[in-house]
DNA sequence: GGCCAGGACTCAG
DNA sequence: CTGAGTCATGGC
């Protein structure tokens, strides 16, 4: 086992590992007590997933001020890439638009950060995500690599990694359907096959200009401009991606009625140029998890 | 028991 | 391009 502990003081802005990890943006990591998004802290219970091309184990904690790691290999560049450690959240938070509902939540939830997520295990967790409570879509992530993930063992415990395109791909409509995913069964089964047999893939949008890299992902099915927006926002580095989920639709309905242009792609660039331009989703992601926890209710 | 959850698809106009 | 109808499932 390798092991490192890397100090929270020198990460600008600082990290709360529960809220990066337990505020909607990821479903690819397991709590070690098996209590992910109940709402409840557990400061002690160590968080792991698995790097899909190397099939290595990667645990985190953090406690007494670091970010402890252990894994199969040396997990410290992967560590810094999924909780993007290298974000000068400080900065981020201080450029944010001086909107009250935004400074709210950058203040109530200081130290949480944008993940960067695997782009497949990513694009199929929030293909999940329609119309499902965050708790169910990480039932369904986590049930999807235990059935056809590979199994992983490290410190004498065995680990699901998510499936790769083609594990994915094996499984049929009626299977899924069995395992609770309901009418999005096909659509996760007709994706994986367009990866795993080279038609697309995520990660051809990352160097793409923001508004062509979300129409790229659309066409992968079960794949709208909200969830797209998201695995642009959770996988593949597009800072500035404002998902427009019910919560941030109602958020514009009440506090920036004027940004409501009637359809996504217009609407969306005037929440993205309110919500800071070049770091709106983070600024969405803070007033999304504000919201949707009850934090942002009174107002 | 109706309503809702990080929506997308199909089809008509 | 836009609007209505449809689609599973579990928690409250």
């Amino acid at each position: 086992m390798e092991t490192g502990a890397i100090p929270i003081d020198d990460l600008s802005g600082g990290l709360d590992c529960y809220l990066t990890l337990e505020s909607g943006q990821t479903y690819l990591w397991q709590r070690e007590d098996d209590a992910m998004y109940t709402g409840e802290r557990n400061p002690d219970a160590w968080y792991a997933t698995t790097i899909p091309d190397t099939g290595d184990v990667v645990r985190v904690r953090q406690r007494d001020g670091h970010l402890e790691w252990q894994s199969t290999t040396d997990a410290d560049p992967h560590v810094r890439r999924l909780l993007k450690l290298d974000d000068d959240l400080e900065a981020i938070a201080a450029d944010a638009p001086a909107e009250s509902l935004i400074r709210e939540a950058y203040d109530c939830h200081r130290g949480m950060r944008l993940v960067e997520d695997p782009a497949f295990g990513c694009l199929i967790s929030f293909i999940c995500s329609a119309q499902m409570r965050v708790k169910r879509i990480h039932d369904m992530v986590s049930t999807l690599a235990l059935e056809y993930g590979d199994e992983l063992a490290f410190d004498g415990e065995t680990y699901h990694a998510f499936p790769r395109p083609e594990q994915l791909a094996t499984a049929t409509e009626a299977e899924l359907r069995e395992l609770g995913l309901g009418y999005r069964a096909p659509y996760v089964v007709r994706t994986a096959e367009m990866v795993a047999g080279g038609e697309a893939h995520p990660e051809e949008a990352r160097d793409l200009p923001y508004e062509e890299a979300r129409e790229y992902l659309t066409r992968f099915v079960g794949v709208g401009d909200k969830v797209a927006d998201c695995v642009l926002l959770f996988a593949l580095g597009f800072d500035e991606a404002v998902p427009l989920d019910t919560w941030i639709k109602s958020a514009i309905e009440d506090h920036y009625p004027d940004c409501d242009r009637g359809n996504y792609a217009t609407t969306s660039r005037a929440i993205r140029e309110r919500f800071g331009g070049q770091y709106a989703g983070y600024a969405q992601t803070y007033v999304f998890h504000h919201l949707r926890t009850g934090a942002g209710a009174s107002e």
